[in-house]
DNA sequence: CAACCTATGTCAGAATCCTGACATGAGTCA
DNA sequence: TGACTCATGTCAGGATTCTGACATAGGTTG
């Protein structure tokens, strides 16, 4: 086993493919969002609003893969800058139920435009059949990941 | 919901799947990396060197998706803990040649048992067959999203 | 050889995101 | 009712990565 054990082969790591296709993909959505002067997280968070309106802080966070207290600066970035609006007030909790405003879905609709043509791009060279094996196999990946709860006493 | 063109639907966007899966690698593999004080960069630093001894401060960079001066920052630090070594003269050109030392080695060797478990754990609920398509359809997706060289468009 | 272009290593400053910490609001349980 | 637990919003400080800039080495073209 020295020699199985010797190192994870990246050119045939998944892993590996899989960091590389993420890498390629912001690459290529920053690259098109730039001349909107917006970046990934900016974009999804936008994004995240059209479709379920009234998230709240911590839910767009997890729904853009970054943490509560970016969500926050950025949501606070945008509603001073008139995309989003939010409470002043929780009508339940903490939570504040945010939405797009005109301004900020209207901001959203270029984005989507931009950020569409890179999918459609980077599917250009998929057949639908591989493109629904893709998606199954990103799903398993996923729930194998997450699906564990990592243990909490593990560290010590 | 006549309007398809209202956004882009994250419940089947590939692109979306594909951050998703990758921020949960990403996750799972910082945790078993934490407890051996390392970082992801850190590691795909080492596991580049194991299997390709000799590569440069940019070739990493480009191995590990990072920039040359993130890159050379770790190399810099890895070096001043023995991990790595670099000659102090260039053998041709600039680029420096990085080695990985025994140290290194036995560090590299912890982290890939604990990337390997990660790896397994991810691929656990796929068949062969699924790991193949799913690793043919992501070499796809990188070969589009890349292929075609950025066009010039930012003057547009 | 000279001019030009590309790639590289490196330093410095800025942007981005994260960890730590604190207070509030809601649900659970005795 | 009171104590405990969990999720949320937010502020402050720190860690990580990036952009900008500069000098050097090698190849190409005339």
């Amino acid at each position: 086993m020295s020699q199985g054990d010797a190192g994870i082969d990246l050119n045939t790591s998944l892993g590996y493919l899989l960091k590389e296709a993420s890498s390629a993909l912001r690459a290529a959505m920053e690259e098109v969002l730039r001349p909107l002067g917006m970046g990934v997280t900016h974009y999804a968070c936008l994004e995240l609003l059209a479709q379920r309106p009234g998230l709240s802080n911590s839910e767009l966070a997890r729904g853009a893969f970054v943490t509560r207290q970016t969500m926050n600066v950025l949501l606070q970035n945008l509603e001073r800058e008139g995309y989003v609006t939010r409470p002043a007030e929780a009508p339940v909790g903490k939570a504040l139920p945010t939405r797009l405003t005109p301004s900020g879905r209207r901001s959203l609709d270029q984005a989507t435009a931009a950020v569409r043509s890179v999918e459609v791009r980077m599917l250009s060279g998929m057949t639908e059949a591989e493109r629904s094996t893709a998606f199954h196999a990103l799903k398993s990946m996923i729930h194998s990941l997450t699906s564990p709860p990592p243990p909490p006493s593990g560290r010590g």
